[in-house]
DNA sequence: TATTGTTATACTCTATAACTATA
DNA sequence: TATAGTTATAGAGTATAACAATA
């Protein structure tokens, strides 16, 4: 069953609406702003919050390793990072193999914001994906992964 | 068959890897960056070219049609189209129903410059969804324009 | 009253280069 | 020689408010 694109109105006849890329640009830009609405209760931002979830999931990565999984500059992580520690969310701990690395974690006040924060952002993501099944959602997302994580 | 994150690393074991808001910004970060690439040849970038996408399909559309379309403010669909227009691509012309309104219609150069980008916009889009076979292509295009097109 | 286009402004995000300390 | 983190800076993108002309 096709889609209609009722949102799109008249210019839903423009090429545009083949090329994935901008689609891809437009679903982005709705996530992104709803995302943001939800995390601004709790303090954060899309991009503070993907950083405390790396942190708060017990898998102590590097700072870079938070960039490249971001797809951040390394330089934007650690204005991430400052923020988040000057809340006292996360903790820069050094890497005992490698000195120059530190290792993000989150505290336990960080794990508590994370759950909490979490739990609205995937409500707004319900919201977003609510024309979508469980089937769909989930081909969504595994398709999603393949663009994503090229190897 | 599921995908194994290869370009993932250590952290393909976080959570985000399930969350469909944070898939979309990378693929989408991804596509926009070898958009940009592909289009800066042409003295474009992802904006400029969708808005010159609008206004060479035939449709003319109105600012405030490309504004909601892209999900732009209509104040930025004032500057792109100002820029388009310095470089001779993009004519303003009076809606005759509606006085207030300007149609933006691609001129001569700009239909020729459309699809020039547009063949090297595709070309890039081939490399990123290159590990997409054509049936999942669809599918992919399929389900963002739900999400990108609420109703 | 509401809408189209416009100007102005501030903020967020992105991209690049250079530096330091370690490896 | 290369890599992790850091600082600095500029540019692109986004968000908001206000205004004139027209509906």
């Amino acid at each position: 069953m096709p889609h209609d694109l009722a949102g799109a109105g008249r210019l839903s006849a423009s090429s545009l609406t083949a090329d994935v890329s901008f689609l891809l640009a437009r679903a982005n830009a709705l996530s992104f702003a709803a995302g943001n609405v939800a995390l601004a209760a709790h303090g954060l931002r899309a991009r503070s919050y993907s950083v405390l979830a790396l942190a708060a999931g017990g898998i102590r990565p590097s700072q870079r390793e938070i960039a490249d999984f971001l797809r951040l500059d390394p330089s934007q992580v650690v204005a991430l990072v400052d923020d988040l520690q000057r809340h006292g969310l996360v903790e820069r701990e050094p890497d005992p193999v490698d000195r120059r690395a530190n290792v993000v974690v989150a505290t336990a006040a960080g794990r508590e914001l994370y759950a909490e924060a979490s739990a609205d952002a995937l409500d707004a993501e319900e919201e977003l994906h609510g024309a979508l099944d469980p089937a769909q959602r989930a081909q969504l997302a595994e398709l999603l992964r393949i663009v994503a994580f090229p190897s």
